[in-house]
Formats: structure tokens, C-alpha cells, sequence
DNA sequence: GGGGAGCTGTCGGGAAGCTGTCGCTCAACT
DNA sequence: AGTTGAGCGACAGCTTCCCGACAGCTCCCC
């Protein structure tokens, strides 16, 4: 791989002691077009490691046996820099962990949203792809968004939106012009697990929308409903 | 398999403890050319995977014996990464497999509509083929249906279709140019045990016949009635 | 460590849109 | 001309969507 978005597949290593939670994150992965390959201790990901050559990590710091940094230690003695994403239980190793995020590096509360964890992914790929990465800047009509800067504009006016709406709007963004069904924003921007069965989604799109719109009086509405179906994001028509 | 719209036939594994459901839905792969064959139990489940080497499972979660996660975890321990689509009761532990297997999307509550599990086993397939797959556009004539925009226009005019009427114009594309009977219709596009014997088929048709001819006075009906028979799309003569 | 501000999700009412039934009319084949 | 299948208007019940109001929570600041 050399550059994420180029011709050659993302190649990613997950490390995970809970098979559905490292077949989750391999899953969404290679929905995204990536290579993914799944270790469930901490032997098997040095292994793996070893004859995947992946160009990124996941890695969950409680594993039976050798755990999380040690396998850090051992992947970095034998040479390689592969960055890597670390997944933790909350309240757990937190601090230890801020520490090793340097170089490249970051991590993760579990449980977690599947599009945080790509993002954050993302991001890192971007930056260990050298220095001359670039800004990483959405587009849909007069919407832009930058990734970095967390900057969203309709047109020139700047937007203020809360984590949540941010999200979403970021999984309607990158999927534009693919209309999404409520489940498919719910278990992409929710952690997994999450409970609420609930309209949450509509409200948040119903608050988006009124942001987006805000001034633009009767003008171009960007998020359509798809009755019976889900939501798009796209300019005008209809 | 390599591409599944490619020369190889798809080999799908169908797990299921009710027969009937199972054999419903190999004998509609196999309708549509794939290779199907089916478990009744998640010990056969493993065993028919380790042989048959499937391209893509159907999984219901409700197994006796070792259920659907059982036989999940114990496919992935053997190293194999074929997709898997589930299939979970309505209420029922549909919410543990939101979150865990939803990264892609792919489960489905029963009953369904075949037609929709084999759209969804199409996307998943189509998917996993690699980062290069395009759209799935669907053509007939002058009209066109993206099943990913759920966009369907008839030349340039865009058409604004119910949920049913998109699903009975994409089955009737799909087919074109066979003559479908209105029980086939039925039974692809309404969930299994569907109970009304009416004319629900008809009805749907004439709604989608008034909103594909709209404007073209007295041009080219594209949806044609086989007295007696059923229902044919396609392009003018005859 | 107390208070405040903003964020998130629940509840529920009301509006809009969708679906299937009924039954009459119309067209086609014999 | 009779018979049978198809078309379709009208309607009622149901589902889906939208959004105001509110309460719990978290995080931050003093």
C-alpha cells in the first residue's frame, strides 16, 4: 500500500480477545474495500503480523497471555512501524495508553462507533503516509467538511454541530449519493451495543436538518427522506 | 468464484432449522443459476461449510444445538472469511446482532421477501469482489433504477416509487424480458406468508404502469399484461 | 464539589403517506 | 353475446415520519 486511496488495498491487522468484536471491526473494513485479517491472542497476532505485513493495527490491550503492550513491544523489536489503534475498556489503562499515542499512534474507549473507529483509522493511515499528506475535506454542493479542523460549512457559514449530529452527518457525507436506512446510521454511528430501538435517528437528522437550513429559507433542502427506506444526502432535484 | 456475475456460480450455504425456510431460499439461488445447498443444524452448518466451501452463508440465529453465534465463531476459528448474512425472529436477539454484525449491514428479521435477501446477498458479494465494484444499475429500455441511489428514471424524468412499487419494478427488471405470473410476483416481493389472495399484485402494477407512462401520452407502455398468465417488462413491439 | 450549560435520548401527538379490500367497469377470448 | 380475467377509483386502517417538550447526564468552571 502507499497511498490509502490508491490502487492497492489497505491491508489491516485486528487484534481483538472477542471474536465478534474483532470480526466486527474486520468486517466493516472490508465493506470499506480494505484487506482485513482477524488474532484472538496475542501469539497469534505476532504471527499474523508477521506474514501479513499489514499498514495498520488494532489493538485491544486486554488479551490473555501476552497482552496488548506487549505485543506493541514485540511487533516494534522486530523492526516494524506499523501504526497502530489500541481499544480499551473505559476506565481501564487510559492513562498508560495516552502516553504511547505519540508517533502516529492513537486510541479508542470501548464500546465504540464503527465510523469513529474508520475515522480515526483513517486518519492515522493519512499521517503515516509521510509528510505530504493532505487536508482530508468532504464535499456535497455547498456543504464541505473538513476532517481535521471539524469545520463544517453550508456555503460560507460556519456551522456549529454537536458530536452526534457531526457524525452523522459525516456517514451521510462519505456515502453521498447512497441513500442509508435508519439502521445502517444507527449501528455505523452508535457504539455497538447500543440499546435505544428508538427514533433517535430521525431526531438528530431532524436537528441537522434545521442547522443546515437554517437561513436558506425555502431553499435547497439537503437531506431527503426515502419513505419507507432511509435518508440521502444530496443536492437538490426531485 | 471470482466475480459472481462472472462465468462460476455462486456457492451459497443456506443454515436453517425450519426446512421449508431453508429450501425456499436454495431453491430460488438456484433459480437464479447459484450453487445452493442447505444445513439444518449448526453441527451440518460446519461440517457442509468445511466440505462445500461457500462463497456467501445465509445464517438463522435460532438453532438448536450450536446456534448462530456458535457457528459463526467456529467458521472464523478455521480461518475462513466468507460473508455471512443473517437471519434473526423480529424481537427476538435482533439487537445483539445489530450491533455486532451490522458493520456491513447484513442481517435480515424474518419473515422477508426473498427478493430482498437476494438483493442484500448480491450487495454483500458485490462488496466483498474488491474496492472495484461500480454501481448496480439496472436498464430496460428508457428506464433505469440504481439500486444504490434508489434512483429509477424513465429517460431523464425522475420517478418517485412506494417501497412495494420499487420492489415489484426492480423484480420485473431483473426478469425482463420473461413473462413473470402474478403468484411468482407475490412470492419474490411479499414476506413469506403473505396472506392476502387478492389483487395486490394487479393493483401495484397499474400504480407503477400510471407513474412510468405519466407524461408519454400514449407511448410506449413498458410493463405488458400476458392475459391469462401474468406480466412482462420491456421495450415496446408486440 | 456545587452549579450551570449543553448534549442526548424518551415520549407522545399529529400529520402525511402507503397498502390492501371492495366492487364496479372494461377488455379479451370463445 | 356470454364469460372470465384485468384495471382501477375510492376508502379506511395502518405505518412511518416529524418534532416539541422534557429529564438525565456529563463536563466544565468557579
Amino acid at each position: 500500500m502507499q497511498h490509502y486511496e490508491g490502487v492497492e488495498k489497505v491491508r489491516l491487522l485486528v487484534v481483538d480477545d472477542d471474536p465478534p468484536i474483532a470480526d466486527l471491526v474486520a468486517t466493516v473494513a472490508r465493506y470499506e474495500g480494505w484487506e482485513a485479517v482477524t488474532a484472538y491472542t496475542g501469539e497469534d497476532a505476532l504471527r499474523r503480523a508477521a506474514e501479513f505485513h499489514p499498514d495498520i493495527v488494532v489493538l485491544d490491550l486486554m488479551l490473555p497471555g501476552v497482552d496488548g503492550f506487549g505485543v506493541l513491544d514485540r511487533l516494534r523489536a522486530s523492526g516494524t512501524m506499523v501504526p497502530v489503534v489500541f481499544l480499551t475498556a473505559r476506565d481501564g489503562v487510559a492513562d498508560r495508553v495516552a502516553g504511547l499515542t505519540r508517533g502516529g499512534d492513537d486510541y479508542l474507549v470501548k464500546p465504540f462507533a464503527v465510523e469513529e473507529l474508520m475515522a480515526r483509522l483513517r486518519t492515522v493511515l493519512r499521517r503515516s503516509a509521510g509528510p505530504s499528506f493532505q487536508r482530508s475535506v468532504l464535499r456535497v454542493g455547498d456543504l464541505t467538511m473538513d476532517e481535521d479542523t471539524r469545520e463544517v460549512r453550508r456555503g460560507e457559514r460556519l456551522l456549529s454541530l454537536t458530536p452526534t449530529e457531526y457524525e452523522v452527518l459525516r456517514y451521510l457525507m462519505r456515502k453521498s449519493p447512497t441513500v442509508l436506512t435508519k439502521a445502517q446510521i444507527l449501528d455505523h454511528v452508535w457504539e455497538y451495543g447500543f440499546g435505544g430501538r428508538s427514533n433517535v435517528v430521525e431526531l438528530v437528522v431532524s436537528r441537522l436538518r434545521r442547522k443546515l437550513d437554517e437561513t436558506d429559507e425555502g431553499a435547497a433542502g439537503l437531506i431527503h427522506t426515502v419513505r419507507g427506506f432511509g435518508y440521502v444526502l444530496r443536492q437538490a432535484a426531485e
